[in-house]
DNA sequence: ATACTTCGCTACGATACCGTAGCGTAGCGA
DNA sequence: TCGCTACGCTACGGTATCGTAGCGAAGTAT
């Protein structure tokens, strides 16, 4: 009772087998197809065993889109903020054409546009792969290649968004150049922009412009 | 037999009650919990009329999302590009709070992950919402406000990626200032870059960072 | 008025997926 | 060796969704 922690070798190799079943028919077929007996279909493990260890298929896909972000490594520090931001984003572009979550993200993302629960995973997702980039940010504002008070979370978005942006949305091909230019644009954008809350309370828009966070 | 045109009132008024019903039913609960049962109790049409207008979900899901694109604006011209991009940005920024696709999107773009049919459609909307910018830079090109050369693709996703970004992945909110500094950049970005294929073929990665596009 | 079209309704059969129960077997730990 | 645990397997009952058939009512056009 001390450790619920499984050592029996049997349940780990059906809990690893089970969940890389989950991302592989993810990535294939999307969180819309995806069912039980698919699952135990091709990891081989029998159905009631999934029972067994999970609850329903919504915690079993929560607990595969978990451990997604597992894996991750460390952000480099070349020094300099452009080093950084070309390391960062080169990996990004090539996750984003090879790894397993860039297919399978756009269901979570859709599924986080209703169910609160998935808004959390995706929002630990986010966070997970925005970290190396907030990190080299903080060290850019340190050695003042940037302004101390400019707006990091912006700047990250103006960095990663074009990125995520050809790969879900206009399906483009993200090449050496494309990368050099988001860099060049962002750090120049970067130069003259205070974080709007260290100087003003809130700013409100014309006409509604912002978007009702659901979170 | 000359016209298949619809002129019968009640085919019409059947048409747009499902259609809109769809619409709604995929902006509340997304594409994977839609079904035709659903889709009938919220439109007040029976399921066999809907069978009798649509082959089968798919296709009315697809006719659906289809018609989502109409009731585009015209592009306004305010005789510079920063006003231009300014107008453009904000009037996105303000569909990506209300409107329905916004909620709608992560659905078609998860789809179009796995479904050529739905990668199309994407591909439609997708074309149509960049339109307009894609009309001001080519009209800020002949006012040689960015090099006639510049990649004007990269330069769209440089604008549209940081606000689809905060949309569906940080869920931060859009204000004027962000708008602002995205504007900026890009326009920073775009000045001394070159469009790739005016000058090579093609470039090759070091490290397969492309996206094996599907389309 | 009358012929034609469309609709709503009920009732199906078929299929798929869910989640559970029971039983025998095989692997694990002491 | 010997309990204990986890597993695979089969078989369920329940539910939901699909897509279709048939019929009478209501609307449409001429």
């Amino acid at each position: 009772m001390s450790s619920k922690a499984a050592t029996d070798p049997r349940v780990l190799v059906s809990r690893e087998r089970v969940l890389t079943a989950t991302l592989d028919l993810l990535m294939e077929s999307g969180l819309g197809e995806l069912t039980i007996d698919d699952i135990s279909r091709r990891s081989g493990v029998a159905k009631t065993t999934i029972y067994r260890h999970w609850a329903g298929r919504s915690a079993l896909v929560i607990d595969a889109c978990s451990q997604m972000t597992d894996g991750q490594e460390l952000p480099p520090d070349t020094g300099s903020l452009e080093g950084d931001l070309r390391a960062i984003l080169t990996g990004i572009a090539d996750l984003l054409g090879t790894a397993r979550w860039s297919s399978i993200l756009p269901s979570i993302i859709d599924a986080a546009e209703h169910d609160p629960e998935f808004a959390g995973i995706h929002s630990r997702i986010q966070r997970g792969h925005a970290a190396p980039l907030r990190a080299a940010l903080d060290r850019a504002a340190l050695r003042a290649e940037i302004p101390p008070a400019a707006d990091r979370n912006a700047i990250a978005a103006a960095l990663l968004g074009p990125l995520f942006y050809r790969r879900w949305f206009s399906r483009e091909q993200i090449d050496a150049e494309f990368l050099e230019m988001i860099i060049q644009s962002a750090m120049a954008g970067s130069q003259r922009r205070d974080r709007p809350s260290a100087r003003r309370p809130e700013v409100e828009l014309p006409a509604g412009a912002g978007v009702s966070s659901r979170l």
